[in-house]
DNA sequence: TGCACTATTGCAATCGATTGCAATATCACC
DNA sequence: GGTGATATTGCAATCGATTGCAATAGTGCA
């Protein structure tokens, strides 16, 4: 029953066919209602037995709009690693549903494409009609100078306050500081700090850190704050480094991704450290794999989802020409066994 | 120092700054060697002192190539997830690295959009050259159709044979045929399988199972072979089921994803079975969370570097007229903690 | 019957770059 | 000086769809 794999069809194949004009092929296809209800099914009627469909070059070019959306993914400039969190994985999933639901194209740059220069290469050029930037990127003056050149964006991350465009993200320092209170109420007393703090989020999350601190009235021990980059790897060596050093008081560890916390739960199983018991540990992001580590991890859960939707939502607004606005998502804590313990405990 | 945001320049403009014609400022952008030397560098000079960039659009119109590759994730039809499995997000990077260092741009499709007719959208509307389809799919009616439509595109999955387009994979039964045998030489001998053997990969790895039991004299017991879907959860509660009923003699499980396996992993812990002692654990993909989870889990290596290199060069040769054909790619046994026993233990 | 007005449709320009072919300039050599 | 070959450059068509404006047909009303 199958259509043969008709010859590509263009707009003046359907006209001719339809017996009409180009001008008026083109606007029974788009629905245009200045055209009589029958001349358009006709035409329709015609362009769908032969599977014609637009073709999106043309029209682009002719409306100077492309209805793609160029989504970058930036890298840490040091580890240089491709797209591997999963929580990364996640938001990136939220965002392309969204933009089909809005009838937009999703092109995505990797690691090495970010070698370019995103606005030339995907909106001088018209591959893209807006961007969104996503990663936990440390401070890119990249990004700046795109704010200065006209280039609908958006971007994923934390908002410093001095930034002159719109970033989405969680309220990473709240965030923080609603996971370290909680292992602080869990008697924790000495607390490690896992993170990069040269990424705007980190360094969000690291000064949530420091407020529970302070505000249980615990002095910040330099010694317990050890930059980690973002993989298990680098958790699992900083906390055997963090344990060669402070093996007898370490009670807790505030991991800034739950990547890291699972190394860090690695190392600290290998020394044979119980979980919870003698460290209790809390990560961030609340990645699928979370659930089911043993202890099983308590995290901060970001609303991945209401992300996706709002940087797509307020990209578009801006592409429309209206303005796009910073905002702040709400955190939640999700309590798990990796924190699980009475407060009065003591090692 | 930043040049203005420069108003969008057309080659045009540039041939009139330059003092020629389009055509030769065309030739010269493009280092055609029949233009003059000094003419081309001039032409050049001035377009890069204008920040100009090709119009994309107008390009693909005129050369009838988009110069970009649709990828498109295919999901489980029934739990309709999401981008979830951490091993899309490794291959999906390697396509994407891969693609960029080709020239070509690369669009992301994601679960809703499959619900449109890919050849359609993709590829009559020019939208894209080819097409890379990637996911644990069933099988599925819409691949075999599009062979039929002249599209070139490959398909990363497992082989039926029967078949009529590319499929680039791994050597999946024959990695779970390594995995199987492996738990055998550690002494198991009631090992159980837990996957959906409705995708393709799965079923071969279900087979690479048989293989494996069948070399070593065990019969297949069917109550071991679990359905189980792609996720951690799953596997969760199939482990606990499998237990319920075998509690007694179980002694090996080997999980078609480590997502899977991570989720038996937690049903067994939680019940204070051992692992590996009284049930080892095998998975599949070695995921980056494998090595970091407690114990650590033996997995099946996929060369996914390999494999997304493969998949876009077959493609683009397919592009450029030539034949693309299938391939199977070797993997690797990666033995961690999870089935780390002498095998003369018994429980 | 005549005129204004509306409903439809078509003409032709346009988006920006590429390229076959023709045109011109330059040069070597007899 | 003449002739053919070679090096450069430009003209104009083309890719396929969209759209402002003009043209035509049809309708209602005086």
């Amino acid at each position: 029953m199958a259509i043969k794999p008709a010859k590509t069809m263009t707009l003046s194949d359907i006209a001719r066919l339809a017996g009409v004009s180009e001008s008026t092929a083109s606007r029974a296809l788009r629905d245009n209602p200045v055209i009589n209800a029958q001349t358009r099914q006709k035409v329709q009627q015609i362009a769908a037995d032969h599977q014609f469909k637009v073709n999106a070059t043309a029209r682009s070019l002719r409306t100077q709009k492309s209805h793609t959306i160029a989504v970058i993914i930036l890298f840490d400039a040091k580890t240089q690693q491709a797209i591997t969190d999963p929580f990364l994985l996640d938001i990136l999933g939220v965002i392309a549903d969204e933009l089909t639901r809005q009838g937009y194209d999703m092109l995505l740059s990797s690691s090495k494409t970010t070698d370019k220069d995103w606005r030339s290469y995907y909106f001088d050029s018209k591959r893209a009609d807006g961007l969104i930037i996503i990663g936990q990127g440390e401070h890119d003056e990249r990004v700046e100078q795109l704010s200065n050149a006209g280039v609908p964006f958006v971007v994923w991350g934390a908002a410093s306050g001095t930034e002159h465009f719109p970033v989405i993200g969680s309220d990473n320092r709240q965030g923080a500081q609603l996971a370290v209170a909680h292992l602080v109420s869990r008697g924790c007393k000495r607390i490690a700090f896992l993170g990069d703090i040269r990424h705007t989020e980190i360094e969000m999350r690291y000064l949530g850190y420091q407020d529970a601190l302070q505000a249980a009235g615990i002095k910040a021990e330099p010694a317990l704050q050890l930059n980690t980059d973002f993989t298990a790897q680098a958790g699992y060596l900083q906390t055997q480094q963090v344990l060669f050093n402070q093996l007898a008081t370490l009670d807790g560890i505030f991991a800034a991704s739950d990547a890291i916390a699972m190394g860090a739960m690695k190392a600290l199983l290998e020394h044979n450290i119980k979980v919870p018991q003698q460290v209790a540990l809390v990560g961030f992001d609340d990645i699928a794999m979370s659930a089911y580590c043993t202890p099983s991890l308590t995290t901060v859960k970001q609303d991945t989802h209401a992300g996706g939707k709002l940087l797509v939502a307020q990209l578009l607004s801006r592409i429309n020409g209206n303005k796009a606005t910073s905002q702040l998502l709400p955190v939640k804590l999700i309590e798990r066994q990796s924190s699980l313990r009475s407060h009065t405990i003591a090692t």
